[in-house]
DNA sequence: TGATGTGAATAACTTCACAGCG
DNA sequence: CGCTGTGAAGTTATTCACATCA
């Protein structure tokens, strides 16, 4: 079944994590067997998308029937290696730092942060819930000894080149970086992805003015 | 120019607000001038998409030289519809919500969070910078009033479909739902950009699996 | 009958490659 | 000469539409 998997884009990806809320929202109310039309007008997508992201991935449905959530839900959590926790750290307590370790949804979703860094003093060694800040100093020993691949990002913009550049290629593997600074897609061999809410807003209010003209 | 603005898809609107933020770095270094290939390497896309999609808006760079970063960052701020303020409230003044009206990048796009609505009651009537707390039960009167049109939600996501039910689309035309709910791109003719943290994990975990196997 | 699964058609997006101009 | 601007080509993604099967 892995052989299904060459060639799928991130947009396959992103979708699959939609069906998954959607299919756990559906579980949620005690459902059992799911349409794809019926996570087409949830999602705002087409059904017929849906069944060829599935069938992509080898998972089919019955004729007539429709999915089986619980399966559905396995398969797609695979996929996406969700199965099993992933350790991650935290770069930046400030703020939005501390919001995102509270975030219920990455919780759920699999991923564990082990620890987190800041410059303030006043932080370090304080907890957010139940992951400790240290100093930075110790950020690139503490992801060597513990095999760290995946690191947030949520410093001040200003310091984001130099810690994107401090961080070793060989054990960090993707970085998620919250600060305004643009990052290239991938650098040193480490997979980044830029999340900008500002852009998000920019988005929103360009859509809404195209709409409304 | 204004007509060459139509059928722009939101990737494009995406693309715009990544040159912006590479043009105010360029900017901030001194430079008066930059090149596409300059956008391209930063920004990880093809020189020549830049081009073609700054030229659908009637952009146009200086043979040989590049584009003057000034003119530039004018034009696409007046595409994303920057040059005005934005009035904005937000929906659930927990610990994501405070880090957004904090979170520096959105006030300098232009946004204004005009006021921050909570349940708990503890909360009403504080401060987060200068955005002041109130009850939910204020929210459509304040809406209405104040002619707000973008709504950022950062509740729990149990309240998700409530809230969102409640918005009187004669108002509101914009939703940024940073809950784990997925909701579909429009509702009741409220335009709604889902923004799942937990997603972004995924995306990067999934990319990152992908390229090492 | 009521859903899926999927080839074929269509649409959207990106890249190439090079003419053209300051 | 070094860049832009842009048709044409190539690629990827989506939708249609219908055969299929429980």
């Amino acid at each position: 079944m892995e052989n299904f998997q060459d060639k799928i884009s991130e947009v396959v990806i992103r979708r699959l994590s939609d069906y998954l809320r959607c299919l756990n929202y559906a579980k949620s109310k005690g459902q059992t067997l799911i349409k794809s039309s019926d996570i087409s007008t949830e999602c705002g997508l087409k059904s017929s998308i849906i069944r060829k992201d599935l069938a992509r991935f080898g998972i089919f449905g019955m004729k007539g029937k429709g999915y089986n959530i619980d399966e559905l839900i396995k398969e797609i959590e695979k996929i996406l290696g969700l199965n099993k926790t992933k350790n991650v750290v935290l770069i930046g307590a400030g703020n939005l730092g501390t919001a995102i370790i509270k975030y219920q949804g990455i919780k759920n979703a699999n991923f564990n942060f082990v620890a987190a860094f800041d410059n303030n003093s006043d932080k370090i060694g304080k907890m957010i819930d139940n992951t400790k800040i240290y100093s930075n100093e110790r950020l690139n020993g503490f992801i060597k000894k513990n095999r760290i691949e995946i690191v947030l990002l949520t410093v001040p913009s200003s310091e984001t080149i130099k810690i994107v550049d401090s961080l070793d290629p060989k054990f960090v593997k993707g970085i998620l970086n919250f600060t305004s600074v643009i990052l290239p897609p991938e650098k040193n061999n480490i997979f980044i992805h830029n999340i900008d809410l500002a852009k998000e807003l920019e988005v929103i209010s360009y859509c809404m003015k195209k709409c409304l003209s």
